[in-house]
DNA sequence: ACCCAGGCGGGCG
DNA sequence: CGCCCGCATGGG
């Protein structure tokens, strides 16, 4: 049985979707001018097209995972419409239009964006595949052939040596990410906390060492789902305070505020348009704009 | 050679 | 509470 969900182009790109500093971005080497891509999930291959599809991935499990971590049933039009309130957000929907969230497991999602601190893109997506080699369980294709190395679990990683995990290019953020895989193997179970609001649920990350404000957003927002967070990284800082405030310097609390009251219950799409449209363009239409 | 990168925890006033 | 500092390390 395979997939056959029916995607308009321009409602979701694979390329955008994987290539924008979300989790999936850094788990491996995605080559695009091919017609599919194949990417671990949930310890399988699945294959899919560049609309969505799934070309391999047997199964209504595997069909409700990846409909779940691209979000494919929600209507993007619907929240393009609700989160275009100017320009600057209508021109980055415009540039990359069909860029889905993506909805990842909580803990992959944490130990990307404690990786992410202090870092770059490019180095954490170098970073996560030497973890995922070293320490990664088994990826099955359908046949059930092991053809590459999954994210690996806090219980895997628990026990690593500092020096091995630096070894993997971790840099100082290694002790962080033992500590929290070892919190998140015996304290905190992320899967448990999934039912609970979004504040719940910060505050609840919050409490792992390693993870403040703006990566308990980011887990929040593409571990959870919890599309009202927003998380505040230099980038949006910087590009809230530029288009939206004159230049003028606001806090995060201010930053937090101002984006519940503008786009609410979506203010994470917002926050993901912003940021990777911001992060290539802003120069150019700063200096259009001011 | 220098500078930067999707921040964080700890120390200080 | 707010502010300031150091932090590993590959790439520009």
């Amino acid at each position: 049985m395979r997939g056959r969900t029916q995607i308009e182009a321009g409602k979701f790109d694979i390329m955008h979707t994987f290539e924008s500093a979300q989790p999936l971005t850094f788990f491996g080497d995605y080559d695009y001018s091919r017609k599919e891509i194949k990417y671990p999930l949930m310890g399988r291959q699945v294959r899919v097209d560049r609309l969505g599809r799934i070309v391999e991935g047997k199964g209504a499990t595997v069909k409700a995972d990846v409909a779940r971590r691209f979000r494919i049933n929600e209507d993007i039009r619907e929240i393009y419409s609700r989160i275009s309130t100017d320009d600057f957000i209508r021109s980055s929907i415009k540039e990359y239009a069909g860029m889905r969230l993506t909805h990842n497991l909580p803990w992959e999602t944490t130990l990307v964006f404690i990786l992410s601190q202090f870092n770059n893109v490019k180095r954490i997506r170098m970073t996560t595949k030497k973890l995922m080699e070293r320490y990664g369980d088994p990826v099955l294709d359908s046949e059930g052939n092991v053809v590459g190395s999954g994210v690996p679990g806090p219980e895997e990683l628990s026990s690593a040596k500092v020096e091995d995990l630096m070894s993997c290019g971790t840099g100082f953020r290694a002790k962080y990410l033992i500590s929290a895989a070892k919190y998140c193997s015996s304290s905190l179970d992320l899967d448990r906390i999934s039912a609970n609001d979004y504040s719940a649920i910060k505050d609840e990350l919050m409490e792992i060492d390693g993870v403040g404000d703006k990566v308990a957003d980011c887990i929040a927002l593409m571990g959870y789902g919890k599309l009202e967070a927003f998380p505040i990284d230099t980038w949006i800082k910087r590009l809230v305070e530029a288009v939206y405030f004159g230049g003028k310097k606001r806090s995060p609390k201010q930053i937090h505020e101002f984006a519940s009251e503008r786009w609410g219950a979506l203010a994470g799409y917002a926050q993901q348009y912003i940021f990777w449209y911001g992060r290539s363009r802003w120069k150019t239409w700063i200096s259009k704009n001011r």
